[in-house]
DNA sequence: TTGTAAGCGTTATCAA
DNA sequence: TTGATAACGCTTACAA
């Protein structure tokens, strides 16, 4: 455990300028220099981040806040930003908050109040409340992905947009019947759920079709799509297509339509939204969204913002691109 | 911003006397704790964590190192580790380390030798040469979930019993060719799988029906387990059941098998070791672990071990029970 | 029971 | 370019 005081000692200098040639920071000879760092490297020098911390008032720490990390695209996000943090030798502190629970308020009160970090990812956070001001209160750089995209420092793509392209991709197949599966009331997501039952709607009303407008609520799950979906086809006027909120709840309703006997697509089309990891497997036809990128993004955005706190950066919504597989097709005739 | 500085001066005591009065260490007249807490929380007085812990040498964060994250198994435990230290106000610090990753190797070295936590759990580690010196250099208890049971600090379920017994349940129902599918040659969980294995070829031992045994290496996700069985299942010679490595290899099997017309479970049985969150879904039969459970575990022993250095945990095998649902049947005697 | 003062391991200021 | 010395904000002997 031997402390800069070692290191100056063995180099024969004072602490400050072992201090100033290891941080690189104010002037060295290049002869001490050298020196310092070897004293350090054969010493096995590891300096204390709390002190540095203490003395420099940062924490090469970034904190990140999620509703809950066992969701493929909380997961994927979670990577992004961990590998470009790491990259920086930034640390990632990780807290749990999911929507209402005790534990949340205690994750905005108490733990974000010790401030043990220099910035802060808010992932899918949707801050009722009190919640807005106790992010504010941080007094911490903060970017979040997901969210509404009239904020500044929101990574994500348009979602409002995508679920009209999903929509178009459907109605330019000759669809008229879309249902529009996902987006239960009282949901975590229930921002984007929204956005993206908006994309769908519009899309639907500039086709002529606002009349067939179709939203079926399910959970935001795979087995919640496929239990939402086999109520939906059960029905004798069952739609010719499905729109899903998201990949998990599509392939939920593919299931669900291969054990009905439905064939996909020649008798029903389904589209989601994500590009899951799941998605090849099932041929489904989707608008990507690489949540590893956005994550990416938003530690990128972050730590520049932590550099030049003054130099507002403006983020573009990321691209969703059209994914065309085998779960949609053009529309069957006889079912118009 | 204020510290303790103001506190004490704000109740008319010295920074010792706010301090004590503060953490509860040390004696205090009542009197002068109840006006010291007032003065605390008139000001919102937060104590700078990094002063705190430079002054005692303890973080109050744990670490946290996995592979992954973006696995059903992985994230569960987080989560179960997340609300463990949540609610003892601990921090939670990820670190990510994909087996054989250049990255890995800075948070074996690099990062783990900032010793920012006070111990660290590791779920799903494999440490291959010097990555089990390292772990040791930091000189932190470490507490393991999923590892060599033979090791101390090491929470999991007994692997081998636990595939045995699934093994044993489908022979008692009559079957004789079962496969063995997953646990490719050079896997993340190559450790676990091979236990695994252990287990169902004991069980067929056992059985006498060691020439029967068919180990069909799959990786370890759905979409593998999907791929790996639809090879599997278009031989003619096909086996009657397959034992799955764990639930989401199971689930691709089901997939599979339904997509090759063959029916679960009257054609074929299928059991898993997991009871994922997909598993209802798929009525499939399967050893349920707790991952949660598991990862809640493994942070109060750690928590214990700090508090108590000396007084080592013994850890028991977590249990594993079988759950039957419908995925597995009698042998249809045709089949024979 | 309380206060003084010395750490904890750095960085930052200011002379030299 | 370098070195004393004072922060940083807290805990903890040691004295009183």
């Amino acid at each position: 455990m031997s402390g800069i005081a070692d290191v100056a000692l063995r180099a024969g200098v004072s602490k400050s300028t072992a201090s100033r040639a290891l941080s690189g920071a104010g002037h060295t000879s290049e002869r001490t220099r050298t020196r310092v760092l070897a004293a350090a490297s054969e010493l096995g020098y590891v300096p204390s981040t709390n002190a540095v911390s203490l003395a420099t008032g940062r924490t090469r720490n970034i904190g990140v806040v999620m509703p809950r990390v066992n969701r493929w695209f909380f997961a994927e996000v979670l990577e992004g930003i961990q590998a470009t943090l790491l990259a920086r030798g930034y640390d990632l502190t990780l807290y749990d908050a999911k929507p209402g629970s005790p534990e949340r308020a205690r994750v905005f009160t108490e733990f974000f109040a010790r401030k043990r970090f220099d910035g802060l990812i808010a992932v899918g956070i949707e801050p009722v409340d009190d919640e807005i001001g106790q992010l504010q209160a941080v007094g911490r750089p903060i970017v979040s992905v997901v969210g509404a995209q009239d904020q500044p420092g929101v990574v994500g793509i348009d979602d409002v947009r995508a679920s009209r392209r999903a929509t178009e991709h459907l109605l330019g197949l000759g669809h008229r019947k879309i249902a529009f599966l996902g987006a239960g009331d009282a949901e975590v997501w229930a921002n984007v759920d929204r956005l993206r039952l908006e994309g769908y709607r519009a899309a639907m009303s500039d086709a002529g079709l606002s009349a067939s407008i179709l939203h079926v609520p399910s959970p935001v799950t795979l087995p919640g799509g496929y239990a939402a979906a086999v109520d939906l086809l059960s029905d004798d006027r069952r739609p010719t297509a499905i729109l899903a909120v998201c990949d998990e709840v599509a392939i939920g309703a593919i299931i669900a339509a291969r054990r009905l006997g439905i064939a996909v697509p020649a008798s029903l089309s389904v589209v989601g939204i994500d590009d899951h990891e799941f998605a090849e497997m099932f041929a489904l036809t989707t608008l990507r969204q690489e949540p590893q990128e956005q994550g990416a993004l938003a530690a990128r955005v972050l730590l520049e913002t932590l550099q030049h706190p003054d130099n507002p950066t403006l983020i573009e919504p990321m691209p969703a691109r059209l994914i065309v597989r085998n779960s949609t097709a053009s529309v069957d005739p006889s079912q118009l």
